[in-house]
DNA sequence: CATTATAATTATGTTGCATAACTTTATTGA
DNA sequence: TCAATAAAGTTATGCAACATAATTATAATG
């Protein structure tokens, strides 16, 4: 390092702050990634008045017609309690509706209504464009390469976990 | 879909989540994975009694001695009142200490302690550790392209964003 | 030297997530 | 059969991570 940077640091710290150490480890990357998609994410679904969380729900709804809060919760990997406003939501919006099932008054079967369907499409047509965008330039292979690396991971982890 | 099966979704919803939509969004798995990174890290980390937050600011400061808070929070991106706290923990913790700048009253040199030194390297080697169990069997080449991949998508965000 | 900007802080609110406890309904087994 | 147990959804509550506005002390600027 040459003399004057040292004597400006003396001054004001680092003239320009590393992170190569966290770099090094790859969920530390995952985590600055991941942080910049979800922030795409959200700006992309706050038109549709959509958060993620309500996203994920109307797409699981729509894709598994009649299934309970409970499988719902867990597909989502969130705790049934934390299920209830999101569900409240998506049904105050009458873009699902809580069915009864014939056989146990316990649960609900939740199914998309049509106005549920049409933002369904609407969003899902949205949210592609705009991963498109995040993903320009990067190869089709080398994308394959890093969802199986992803899938990987989950796998060790439940092996360990 | 057989009978039977349909049958038995009548009364209790699908037999099987499927969440086939949403993993087609490379985002989605993402966010799937880095959880499973996130609370890996976290339980490796709970020994130590770091968070996920208070260890990267102490591998920073580490790595950048000296440097000033607002230079933390924008390596860390997070707003500089959050890192307030953050930096009062490690400092009660004796890991760091808040230097005065010669040459600025208003902010600090953040200085790591030996003693914050000392736990930076039992952690570093502890979460290399667990990063290596959920890396197991995944090919340095295809790590190498997923990592080029994520940077190439935070890239990509600062074109657009 | 008055104005403006910056560093850190305080106060405050939102969101995502977790746990405990409760109500209603199903299931189990003595 | 019916008492005990379990399950589905809900309510209440708390914590952690983040954001914004406003405040204080100091520095930089015109």
């Amino acid at each position: 390092m040459k003399k004057a940077a040292l004597e400006l640091e003396a001054k004001s710290g680092p003239v320009a702050v590393g992170d190569k150490t966290l770099r090094a480890f790859h969920g530390y990357q995952m985590k600055r990634t991941f942080n910049v998609i979800q922030s795409d994410l959200s700006r992309t679904l706050k038109p549709f008045d959509l958060r993620m969380l309500t996203y994920s729900a109307l797409v699981l709804i729509v894709d598994n017609p009649g299934l309970r809060q409970s499988q719902l919760a867990e597909a989502m990997d969130i705790e049934r309690p934390n299920l209830v406003l999101i569900v409240d939501e998506l049904e105050r919006r009458d873009l699902i509706i809580r069915d009864r099932l014939p056989n146990d008054r316990r649960a609900y079967a939740l199914k998309v209504t049509l106005a549920g369907r049409q933002l369904y499409q609407k969003t899902i047509a949205a949210v592609k464009a705009h991963e498109e965008m995040l993903l320009e330039g990067i190869g089709d292979d080398a994308l394959a390469t890093a969802m199986d690396v992803m899938r990987r991971i989950e796998k060790n982890h439940r092996r360990v976990g």
